[in-house]
RNA sequence: GGGCGGUUAGCUCAGUUGGGAGAGCACUCGCCUUACAAGCGAGAGGCCACUGGUUCGAGCCCAGUACCGCCCA
């Protein structure tokens, strides 16, 4: 170390993220660590795939937290010595940037109809130039060690290409194809939207009863809260079971206000429970309906269109209307002819738009649609034979299994301009071409026989879901099956994402992978916590309860930020604590001093004297407290190796912290200081050997601090720490009687602390103290601040045998109540513990050693009250 | 309506196969002890949601109840 980085050492007695993250992340992305050469097999590489964020997207702490989590693993693996790609990109989210830039084209005063497609279409990769990197360069605030040089978007060149191959293909097998179907009309986008983009919400309507007169005479009446949909009927249906209108089946009933003769049908799916028992069939409007529909052979009839207005299928004097107007006239119309029978307030559940919050209209419509059915088989299969594991295993395997078992067609297709154009072209007679290009469409047209020059293509845009199930290997150069990444590093190891994306996203990409790759893409799916705002709900930025990551990071730091969320990440949902993001602020201003103490003390130690050091802790030569240190660092090492492992990601950030803070800095550090100060070869040696230990284990969660601490380590094995080994437990470094021995020794200062404490005796003030039972570990008499160096008389207490002199200032008083409260315990605890061994069903039914035990401490109670008198 | 998670100190959460209830923050007392006051030492604070069961012994296992949250329909 130079002078002038000892003198800046010395200084800085606070850790100071700000000041030194940026400078930290540069010389990673110059050390050219983050981007692997594409080299070696998958199975010997690492790789993670990030969940694309939207490209119009800010960092939240779902973000922040799985990015932790990513980092994390992405570094353990890439200290370990494997070829680690994380591979980041962002998805075009059609629907969020077209609202975007539309947004701004409203404030201009234009819109994009009057720009046309063309146009528009420029503008948004206009607008994605400008803002589209603010996301990818917030996770570099967080120190995400991601390929930047490798970044991805769903609308690249190559990408497209992948997202065409697997759309032909896919139609060629009759997977993909076009039809009128019941799909949720998004009103507020004016486009289709999948059953997964929607939200049931509980609403309160008023449900109308209205009578429909029967042709034998008489009346049905049906339960509605749709009266304007009534003009769309096409049937009346009652369950087959009920009494009271079974033999109505096969009659007619005349639709009111339209006249129309509608069929009485039979159908079990009737809730003879629900308003009269009687139920109008609207198939044109109700997803329930266009069930019942089909299954009967109904006439589906539209009076709503995709403008949400009423259409030339319904009585003139409607058309035009709103369905909210429409509503109002048909129930108008309706009291006035003396047929509405009864309306009151009905409480429900109803669909809205995850997109544009608006009510869904069921509606009619002519979609493109993916069958999955098949999709789905090996999807299940490779998930029940393990192949893709969850974690935690419980519940989201089951989640996932089930919603696969039942899984109904995708509908693909939006009504949007940003996004895949369906590859697809319309010949002058109705002629569907599908094809990768233009140029192929032309020609397939021209071998059908079909005007290559009057083709038309698809005005829609794929579901932007479609072209992220291809992510883990679009990235990386399919459809070329020859592209180096895809070689060496496809599949990928881990998808950590958050749960609610299972069914949209996860799922997609193992049946895609499986169909057009023929492997997982991954092999374990992490599901991590759900970060709630305080308050214990959802974080929304429309309620303002959202944190912004990037503020924590600014005001605490990074490693403090990830530490937090890490270490707070033990459930499913879990509370966001700014407690737990200081702790590791606290965490990492902590290794700062501790290591500024190492630093500015080993003098001109070096790799031979950490040799020498070690050798001597293995050979049990060192100083009991080296073993001790050594010993319980590799327990520390396992337990938080074996933690991120599991991906428990909140044990391994909380046992580092104990190791670090409560057995290192507290015990390890304040015993061997002396002999640090003095020059101790050995001292120097084994600090530097945990320190660099230590550092290396907190790495993945902590980078930036142990990274910066690591530039000042003298002699260093490796050029940065992102690229130092991973430590290993070592079992040649366990000492079971080192550890017993120190162990003892803390205890027993503790003991004498808390008497001290109890009795007054000032702090600073050293204490002459007796040790009939032999001088106990050199700790004890420095941290308890106790002398044993000549002392006579009469001792007044016995502390853990230590025998210790009057003094002055020493409260006697308390001393006394001190030793009273003591004795009491200590009785209570021996009442306690015969009263056990007294039981003799427990003496014969637990288990030796317990009974062993509980004597033990009996005895051990027994001597301590002996001794206090 | 179905599924899942949770309920432990004032707050946020741990608690490994059942064998004397823990951490961080907050609080109280004492310390500017030559790494760190974002610190050091000590302390106080809990019918482990409720009811019943199994067991020599239950925060932990079983049954039920209540409340909170999330996902799905």
């Amino acid at each position: 170390m130079d002078a002038e980085r000892r003198k800046s050492l010395e200084a800085s007695t606070r850790w100071d993220p700000g000041a030194v993250e940026g400078r930290v992340f540069e010389s990673w992305m110059k050390g050219g660590w983050f981007h692997p050469p594409a080299e070696g097999s998958p199975e010997d590489n690492f790789s993670i795939s990030i969940p694309p964020p939207n490209v119009t997207g800010a960092l939240h702490m779902g973000h922040a937290l799985n990015g932790s989590i990513q980092d994390a693993l992405i570094r353990i693996n890439r200290m370990r010595g494997r070829n680690t790609l994380w591979i980041l990109g962002t998805d075009h989210a059609g629907i969020a940037t077209q609202a975007v830039v539309e947004k701004e084209l409203s404030a201009q005063g234009t819109s994009r109809r009057e720009l046309g497609r063309e146009a528009f279409t420029e503008r948004v990769w206009e607008w994605k130039a400008e803002y589209g990197s603010t996301i990818v360069e917030q996770y570099k605030r967080l120190g995400a060690s991601c390929d930047y040089e490798r970044e991805r978007f769903t609308l690249d060149h190559g990408y497209v290409e992948a997202v065409y191959r697997v759309f032909v293909a896919l139609y060629e097998k009759g997977w993909i194809y076009r039809d009128d179907y019941m799909v949720n009309w998004d009103p507020g986008l004016g486009s289709a939207i999948s059953d997964l983009e929607i939200e049931n919400r509980e609403v309160t309507d008023t449900l109308y009863e209205i009578a429909y007169p029967l042709s034998g005479g008489g009346e049905l009446v049906v339960a509605t809260v749709r009266p304007e949909t009534m003009l769309a009927d096409t049937a009346v249906a009652v369950n087959p079971d009920d009494q009271r209108y079974r033999q109505l089946i096969g009659g007619t009933a005349e639709l009111p206000l339209v006249g129309r003769e509608l069929p009485v049908i039979g159908d079990e799916h009737v809730d003879v429970e629900f308003g009269t028992g009687a139920l109008k069939i609207t198939p044109g409007h109700d997803p329930n309906d266009f069930e019942i529909g089909r299954a009967h052979g109904l006439e589906v009839i539209s009076v709503i269109g995709e403008d949400g207005r009423i259409t030339d299928a319904a009585p003139e004097r409607f058309r035009g209307m709103t369905a909210g107007e429409a509503s109002e006239a048909v129930v108008a119309e309706l009291r006035e002819r003396g047929l509405l029978r009864g309306e009151e307030p009905y409480s429900h559940t109803v669909p809205f738009s995850h997109r544009s919050d608006e009510r869904i209209e069921p509606l009619i419509s002519l979609q493109w649609f993916c069958r999955m059915d098949e999709l789905a088989k090996p999807a299940i299969e490779v998930v029940e034979r393990g192949e893709v594991r969850f974690v935690p295993a419980d519940p989201h395997t089951k989640v996932y299994l089930d919603w696969l078992g039942r899984i109904r067609p995708w509908c693909v297709s939006r009504q949007l301009w940003w996004g895949h154009r369906l590859p697809v072209w319309y010949g002058p007679g109705g002629e569907e071409i599908v094809a990768e290009s233009e140029q192929l469409a032309r020609e397939r047209a021209r071998e059908q026989g079909v005007d290559p020059d009057a083709l038309v293509q698809e005005e829609d845009v794929l579901d932007t879901w479609f072209s992220s199930a291809l992510w883990p290997y679009a990235t990386l150069g399919w459809p070329d099956t020859e592209a180096p990444e895809l070689r060496a590093f496809f599949p990928t190891d881990v998808l950590s994402t958050a749960r609610e994306i299972i069914f949209l996203w996860v799922a997609r990409m193992v049946m895609t992978s499986l169909e057009f790759t023929g492997e997982v893409p991954f092999s374990v799916v992490n599901i991590h916590s759900v970060i709630q705002a305080p308050d214990g709900r959802r974080m929304s930025k429309s309620l303002g309860t959202g944190i912004d990551p990037l503020d924590e990071i600014e005001v605490h730091g990074a490693d403090a930020l990830r530490f937090g969320l890490l270490a707070m990440s033990s459930a499913q949902d879990v509370r966001y604590s700014e407690a737990r993001v200081k702790q590791g602020r606290d965490l990492a201003n902590k290794m700062w001093n501790a290591s500024r103490l190492v630093l500015l003390n080993v003098g001109e130690a070096g790799r031979e004297q950490v040799d020498a050091a070690i050798a001597a802790i293995r050979s049990g030569e060192a100083p009991v407290e080296d073993r001790w240190i050594a010993s319980r660092l590799t327990r520390a090492v396992a337990s938080v190796t074996g933690s991120i492992e599991d991906f428990d990601f909140s044990h391994a950030a909380l046992d580092l912290y104990e190791f670090f803070w409560s057995e290192l800095c507290d015990w390890y550090l304040e015993v061997v200081k002396e002999r640090l100060y003095d020059g101790d070869a050995q001292a120097a040696g084994t600090l530097l050997w945990a320190l660099e230990q230590v550092l290396a284990l907190a790495h993945p969660m902590m980078p930036f601090v142990t990274e910066e601490i690591y530039s000042y380590l003298p002699d260093r094995a490796s050029e940065a720490l992102v690229v130092h080994p991973f430590p290993v437990p070592d079992e040649g470094l366990s000492d079971e009687a080192a550890e017993a021995e120190i162990g003892a020794a803390i205890e027993l200062t503790r003991g004498l602390r808390r008497w001290r404490d109890l009795a007054g005796v000032p702090a600073g003030q050293v204490l002459a103290a007796r040790a009939p039972g032999g001088t106990p570990h050199e700790l004890v008499s420095r941290l308890a601040r106790i002398s044993f160096d000549g002392a006579d008389g009469e001792p007044i207490a016995t502390v853990g045998g230590i025998e210790l002199m009057p003094t002055e200032g020493l409260d006697g008083g308390a001393v006394e109540a001190r030793m009273e409260e003591r004795r009491q315990k200590l009785r209570a605890e021996i009442e306690r513990a015969e009263r056990k061994l007294d039981n003799e069903r427990f003496v014969a039914k637990a288990p030796a050693d317990v009974v062993d035990e509980e004597r033990r401490k009996l005895d051990a109670y027994r001597a301590e009250l002996e001794e206090l008198g």
